[in-house]
RNA sequence: GGGGCAAUGGUGUAAUUGGUAGCACGACAGAUUCUGAUUCUGUUAGUUGGGGUUCAAGUCCCUAUUGCCCUACCA
């Protein structure tokens, strides 16, 4: 990603911080970048979304800018909720976004004998102990934000007598929940987490890679820092919600630190705002609702926030990355205009996206005066650039015939003068191909048009203006619309992509919300119009000639129409099937709107 | 009755760390245009309140207010 690896303009608080240490050579010697090490460590407990994707492109990123080291790291402590399959899709979706990850990915589970050991040396420094309190009992000691909490009956119990019992909760000599390892720090902490916070349970469960071999497993405040130690991580970057969780981080490396002549690497950890779009819900448990309540297709369905439904929905993992960008990196709480996103993808696809011919919802038009000017069924071909902002791109050619589709909007019976494009007696130009006047119409018994005549005039040929009349004026056409020739018209599906939720802030409950109140209430039903009958220029049947995106998706411009590419069940089921990334900017719907 | 963090146009974010409040998205107006797209130009609008230090404060100090996070054997 060579534009992220350029430093910008301004530092944001995360790079002062690591220009700061390079500079006074906190991690190595002063001057030397390559120290940097970050990390991107997900519970593979459910599938990538955005806030992850901004996430694993800021670590990533800030790696790549200093010439340091980047990790993909599964934190893989509760067998509880962690699969395979979100392991599978997580290492997809990071690669897709551009990461690069040094050497293997690693597993937190890999890691479990060494914590193991790190935790029988803070039971024999005093540190730790064996406590055999009840859930309930523990909860109840732990006192509250207001009130201290008290110590454990178990707290000061010999250390021989702790390792004796850790060693067999390890072996599986418990069940569930009977005893924990916690940390021996302070039960009157204003810091709740200090309050001699657990450091293993006992859980007898199988993992998804070390199976039965351990039957206690870490707590996430235990094993994370630790996890970074290992890995040689500098900056340990995370979100808002862990700041408490710092003195802790600290506490328990130093803790391991403490009376060692070696000591193991202290990362810093530092905490960013996470990225919250209006429109979106980032919740892996409500997305997972969605998911199994069957509103949408799946975790990838195109509707959804995550990383796999982005990238079936045609969004570009440099649009992602602009997005992360222009949201920034700071510590302030806000929510991110969802219309940034849009923008970016916007502004990567106009650049980068053939154009393309493609009616939504058809309705046929017939020249009439076809045959006055040559052989009725004759087919033309014309030219049609690909890419106004690539010359590279080069052109395609487009069939024109007397019988072609139009969008419906495209054509009004009774149109006001602001109105651009077709209606009776009025003349537009038909994108790469001929001028055309409206002269009748047809309608069914239902009032809907159902073909439109119009004659063609031969001096507009290939789109071009015809030459001035005899007083030297120029004839005008106000409005250019796309179109497709029946005789080669392809047909296809398309799936016009909306905001899954209809208000800014779809998870957040209003204050006078009724009994049962849900953000499924937020639903936007329309935010997936399925088109059966779109007819689409030939080419888009076909790959030839196309330029291939690195992620073999096939994104386009239909022309007026917005941003597409082709699902990936298009495949599968043997026919066109098409997704709407976004749309274009609209000034004629808004200046309708007024 | 506790602790932690934050506050700059409508939204998000900058400000050489005390020296002209800038950028992006949006909105609005106009120009260009074989996409009502793109592109270009212009307009709009901001330092949470109150004190203080200073020649000078978004920035430093005091204070108030508002919002978020923290009482899993989740991460």
């Amino acid at each position: 990603m060579p534009d992220d690896t350029n430093e910008p303009a301004s530092r944001h608080f995360i790079e002062q911080i690591i220009d700061a240490d390079i500079a006074s050579g906190k991690w190595g010697q002063p001057g030397d970048r390559s120290v940097v090490a970050t990390r991107f460590p997900p519970e593979p407990n459910g599938y990538l979304h955005i806030g992850h994707a901004k996430a694993v492109n800021l670590s990533y990123g800030l790696a790549a800018q200093f010439g340091g080291r980047f990790m993909l790291r599964f934190d893989d402590t509760n067998p509880a909720k962690e699969e395979q399959e979100y392991v599978d899709s997580i290492i997809e979706d990071v690669r897709w976004l551009g990461a690069k990850w040094a050497g293997e990915v690693r597993f937190a589970s890999d890691y479990f004998e060494q914590f193991y050991e790190w935790a029988q040396d803070l039971i024999k420094k005093g540190l730790a102990y064996v406590d055999e309190q009840s859930p309930e009992q523990m909860k109840q000691n732990r006192g509250d934000v207001t009130k201290p909490g008290v110590n454990s009956p178990f707290r000061d119990r010999p250390a021989e007598e702790s390792l004796d019992l850790f060693a067999k909760m390890k072996a599986g000599a418990f069940k569930d929940g009977s005893m924990v390892l916690r940390a021996k720090i302070d039960m009157a902490s204003p810091n709740m987490n200090l309050r001699d916070p657990v450091m293993y349970r006992v859980v007898n469960a199988k993992h998804h890679r070390t199976g039965s071999t351990w039957h206690i497993y870490p707590m996430y405040d235990w094993a994370h820092g630790l996890e970074d130690s290992i890995e040689g991580i500098t900056h340990s970057i995370c979100t808002l919600e862990f700041e408490n969780h710092r003195p802790l981080y600290d506490w328990f490396i130093d803790a391991i630190n403490k009376g060692r002549s070696e000591p193991i690497h202290h990362p810093q950890q530092i905490e960013f705002s996470r990225l919250e779009p209006t429109y979106i819900i980032t919740s892996k448990r409500n997305l997972k609702l969605l998911v199994d309540d069957g509103h949408v297709m799946g975790w990838d369905d195109p509707r959804m926030p995550t990383v796999s439904g982005m990238r079936r929905r045609g969004f570009t993992p440099e649009s992602l990355r602009a997005f992360a960008k222009a949201t920034g990196v700071t510590k302030f709480k806000g929510a991110h205009d969802i219309g940034l996103l849009e923008a970016a993808v916007r502004d990567h696809l106009n650049i980068a996206a053939p154009r393309r011919m493609a009616v939504l919802d058809p309705v046929k038009v017939v020249i009439t005066n076809w045959g006055e000017h040559g052989d009725s069924d004759r087919i033309e071909e014309f030219d049609a650039i690909n890419n106004p902002n690539d010359e590279a791109a080069g052109t395609r050619k487009v069939a024109f015939s007397c019988e072609l589709y139009i969008e419906r909007e495209d054509f009004m019976e009774d149109p006001p003068k602001k109105f651009f494009r077709l209606g009776p007696g009025r003349e537009v130009r038909l994108r790469y191909a001929y001028w055309v006047t409206c002269t009748d119409f047809v309608k069914d018994s239902g009032g809907n048009v159902t073909e439109i005549h119009c004659t063609y005039d031969p001096a507009t040929k290939g789109g071009e203006n015809p030459p001035p009349d005899a007083d030297g004026n120029v004839r005008k056409v106000k409005g250019t619309i796309h179109w497709v020739s029946a005789h080669d018209a392809i047909d296809a599906e398309v799936r016009q992509i909306d905001r899954l939720f209809t208000v800014p802030h779809p998870a957040r409950e209003p204050k006078d919300a009724p009994e049962g109140w849900s953000f499924m209430q937020n639903l936007n039903p329309d935010a997936m119009t399925v088109i059966g009958g779109a007819k689409v220029e030939p080419a888009l049947a076909s790959t030839e000639g196309e330029p291939t995106w690195p992620d073999g998706i096939r994104r386009f411009q239909f022309e007026r129409m917005g941003y597409f590419c082709v699902d990936r069940d298009s495949a599968k089921e043997g026919r066109l099937i098409f997704n709407r990334t976004a749309t274009l900017r609209d000034s004629w719907s808004k200046e309708q709107g007024k």
